[in-house]
DNA sequence: GTGGTCTAGACCACG
DNA sequence: GTGGTCTAGACCACC
């Protein structure tokens, strides 16, 4: 069952936007596989304290992408292929790392200056 | 005069906050000094193919923050003290370092993995 | 629910600022009470033909002062004490008389051909 | 000369409203005649304290509307018909009353009320 | 030309 | 369905 231990609501990016990325991440990491079991609209929105719509949001749109689909029983299961783990592995990493350079190239760091704040707060 | 060259609108958030992000970049890299002249409405709507109200909203919180003056019929100029300097660019980078480190860590990425990438982007 | 219908959009005055009297007539009037239920930001928007932005506006600034509840998925209710409905009423009618009477006196009419145009004017 | 000794400006209501209000009236009130001459953009903008581009547009909208005409030597002169002071005044008169009278409506009071309080308030 | 404000429409989270 | 917020365009007073 996927996990949302770590999950923390970022204040200003559209809630069902951070759980589609939960998701996929979860993906990525090997964390969620193929055929693995979503949990319920209502059981999740609960967990995370949101509203059922708002987790409905989400899925329809990870149903849309073809990455989750509803089997009789009202249950739903992911979908994966090998092609979308490559395909969204590198969508995910390359954004993240290309935002982080771009914030950190305009305040002028060095890469040198980056790494070691970030092996600092890594274990931190 | 402030310079919006590299500034590149991302999809998902809002723009008056990017717009806030970009200047406070350019006042911790030093690229924006006190007193400097801020573009504007109109001339910054127009640079970047945006609503001069969104601009405005931007000012407005930046003007809220002590940041910047606005000055009815007149320009507007920045306002930096050497301890809002500070202040803002330890808020800007571990707010960054932090998300970007949480991200990575939710695809289960290794420091080393991450070090690596974020090296070979750098350039290029 | 508060009424509308005998609500006139003036041109030159602010939209949302012709609701908030329209409300605090309301109010004074006894035809506006505690807990009644204040028309949907849509419903309203509507009925007026103007945005529901607008009417938003005007709930917002009731709601600064106390007189309306916003509460968000639900609908909103006035709350208005008993010490409210004097002053408002005091403000409106001062406020209201005043300038009738400065705009009289500014075209030279006397009391008394006030008071008859009034009383002609009251009835048809 | 136009008096503007009892002028006071409201707030919400455009400045350049209020200016072209204020000459009505005295045209109603006898105050103003025919060929009366109007005081110079920056002669009114100093003595009101504001900026002569909004002295600029009530004039202008004056001047569109036939009430007032621009001579040799940079003079603005009025120009009055009487068929203008008759549609002046009733058009001003019944606006002000009709807009009173609905307020007054819309509060509940009678015809009796509102004459008492007018009277009162008319003398203080 | 400048900034301030009002109106408008779309999208979000929520009951 | 509800209210909250972001973006957009027009108008006002001002320098």
């Amino acid at each position: 069952m996927i996990s949302f231990e770590n999950f923390k609501l970022i204040d200003g990016v559209p809630i069902y936007i951070q759980i589609i990325k939960h998701i996929k991440q979860g993906i990525v990491s090997g964390e969620i596989l193929d055929n693995d079991e979503v949990p319920s609209r209502r059981a999740l929105s609960t967990l995370l304290g949101i509203n059922p719509n708002t987790i409905q949001k989400a899925y329809k749109e990870l149903e849309d992408e073809g990455l989750l689909e509803n089997r009789p029983g009202a249950k739903s299961f992911m979908s994966i292929n090998p092609e979308d783990l490559e395909r969204i592995g590198i969508a995910l990493i390359s954004q993240d790392i290309e935002a982080f350079i771009q914030s950190m190239k305009a305040m002028n760091l060095t890469i040198e200056e980056v790494t070691l704040l970030l092996e600092k707060k890594w274990r931190g």
